[in-house]
DNA sequence: ATCCTAACTGACCCGTCGGTCAGTAAAAAG
DNA sequence: CTTTTTACTGACCGACGGGTCAGTTAGGAT
């Protein structure tokens, strides 16, 4: 038989709209704690305070799941980027400033472990690494482009190679983020994120400065 | 009862002394392949061409298996590094290109899976991940500091802050390698490593060159 | 009050995998 | 040759976790 008649009061409540996003965010929660493969869904559930059969409802797999965290939660985020690098009000430094930082700023949230865990599981989940290629790194790249474009065009940069900046760009932005997520408690000395990243565009920007006009 | 008399010749030689390489190979691929947790050492056995049990009779366990693969396989070419960056034969900027080329020259063989195999597992093995970032982050940290340094004395770099610096320089040859070993075959256009490498030096030296006195 | 729908639950099913060990056979010793 | 040693094997054990579904109950309808 199913179920044993239990006579505690198992606080059972009945809340269809509100269980999506309770499911969610303890998804996102272990797994940006402990990676996609290795997060239980019975964690998950206990943690939503619900069955694990209830995430059955809503969402059918743990694949699922996994993108409609990424849906929710990290997509929004790149689309307010998007709007501010779009409008050009600033210049382009100002902008690239603006979106690493914001970038770094991912740091104390829990979507912060997300490219990590992305990067880590690639090969055994190919599905979600094509999804988060197309939706999220081929997006930001374009992202990037555009206001280094927009740099170029004002005198702001040197005519350097767009697509081949862009790594540059991003890169020590990037490391912070996953040496944050995994590494850096089991470092002795911490590194203090925010000055590397101003020392990061201080070196950057003068590195695609235009060239000064010999007298 | 176990094992049934097989009358099929199943081919068992014994070679003590072959064996360990031989499974740390086999280890090295798939854990390069398929991460830490993810490869069965049942995988790793039949790759390396022995039962599962003679992988106990070698390493008493996985952890203990994927340390050795470290300490066999990344340490040396480590060690080697440091030998090319003590010697001041060149400049220190010519050192710098050395290094992360090399780095990024690891790329076609499995030792390069290892940087994303630590970061991705490190929250859940963290005795593994105290190891990595005291055999190898550290000592890597280390090494290009010295390089920096002796840049500086050399009057080819700006009086810049070493420990914020170090991350700058490796950053983009470690992005290209996370990214040829995760994202990579995902990605619609291809970047070309070498030519970011290259790029990344220029505007990188560029950046660090000593300031013009202003005539 | 009683029925009915559907939100919710968790014991169970089943495949998986790290680790074990009784048994097997290759090679060395006598 | 026979005996002894030991490298080697793979069926098995126990824990584990994604996914299922028979059963339970909240709460609206009547």
């Amino acid at each position: 038989m199913h179920g044993p008649p239990s006579n505690l009061p198992t606080r059972r409540t009945r809340r269809k709209d509100a269980r999506p996003s309770e499911i969610r965010e303890a998804a996102l929660a272990l797994f940006s704690e402990r990676g996609f493969a290795a997060t239980r869904l019975g964690d998950v559930a206990e943690r939503a305070g619900v069955g694990k059969g209830t995430i059955y409802l809503y969402f059918p797999n743990k694949e699922e799941l996994f993108r409609a965290v990424v849906r929710h939660d990290l997509l929004p985020n790149l689309e307010a980027l998007e709007a501010v690098a779009d409008s050009d009000a600033t210049t382009a430094t100002t902008t690239l400033r603006t979106i690493l930082f914001a970038l770094l700023a991912t740091c104390d949230r829990p979507i912060s472990a997300i490219p990590k865990l992305v990067i880590a599981e690639a090969g055994n989940f190919p599905a979600l690494a094509r999804f988060y290629v197309e939706e999220v790194t081929a997006r930001g790249r374009r992202l990037i482009e555009r206001v280094l474009r927009r740099g170029i065009e004002q005198g702001e940069f040197r005519a350097i190679d767009v697509p081949l900046t862009v790594p540059l760009v991003v890169a020590p932005a990037l490391m912070l983020v996953l040496w944050n997520t995994s590494l850096s408690p089991y470092a002795e000395a911490p590194l203090d994120p925010v000055k590397v990243l101003e020392h990061h565009l201080d070196v950057l920007f003068r590195g695609l400065a235009p060239i000064q006009p010999s007298p």
